[in-house]
DNA sequence: TTGACCTGGCCGC
DNA sequence: GCGGCCAGGTCAA
């Protein structure tokens, strides 16, 4: 029996939706979707604290269990780009090569990301710049800037 | 089947 | 240097 957990967490850039299935994130998204019934904050402490530092500009690591997509393209990119450690960068460029695929194909793969941070899409730039984010680039620039990178 | 996505290389000018 | 074209993997329409 799947047990599906909600969690709001009160960023500096934005109202943070998590949802954990059993003991796995599957999703961690910028949005405020949670309906206040269902959630249970208590459970997420150990990730909110993280996210407490680093928002306040702290390196973090994040080592909790999160679900990977089902299709294996996708898990190849994701496994890539978690590799990336706080502050590291890199480009869809750098990512296709060492999956042996195309940029366009990574940042496709990406844009379809549901654990923002957990899988730091966000460190994945465009060779001619900051690139693109799903919920923005405006986003992507405050959470690279939280890490000492200015776009 | 087509077009749209978080890109980049190549070509012609 | 810049604009246009298209390969790449996936999915929604």
């Amino acid at each position: 029996m799947t047990e599906v957990r909600y969690g709001l967490y009160k960023s500096s850039i934005g109202p943070i939706t998590v949802i954990a299935e059993d003991d796995e994130i599957t999703m961690l998204d910028f949005c405020d979707c949670v309906e206040k019934g269902l959630m249970n904050n208590e459970w997420f402490s150990d990730l909110f604290q993280k996210l407490d530092m680093y928002f306040q500009g702290k390196r973090v690591e994040f080592t909790v269990k999160i679900r990977l997509p089902m299709n294996p393209f996708r898990q190849r990119v994701f496994k890539e780009v978690m590799k990336l450690r706080w502050g590291e960068i890199t480009t869809y460029k750098h990512v296709a090569e060492r999956i042996g695929s195309s940029p366009r194909a990574v940042g496709t793969a990406l844009s379809k990301n549901q654990t923002l941070l957990l899988v730091p899409c966000h460190r994945v730039i465009a060779e001619s710049g900051i690139g693109g984010y799903s919920r923005g680039v405006d986003i992507k620039r405050k959470l690279l800037k939280l890490e000492g990178h200015e776009f």
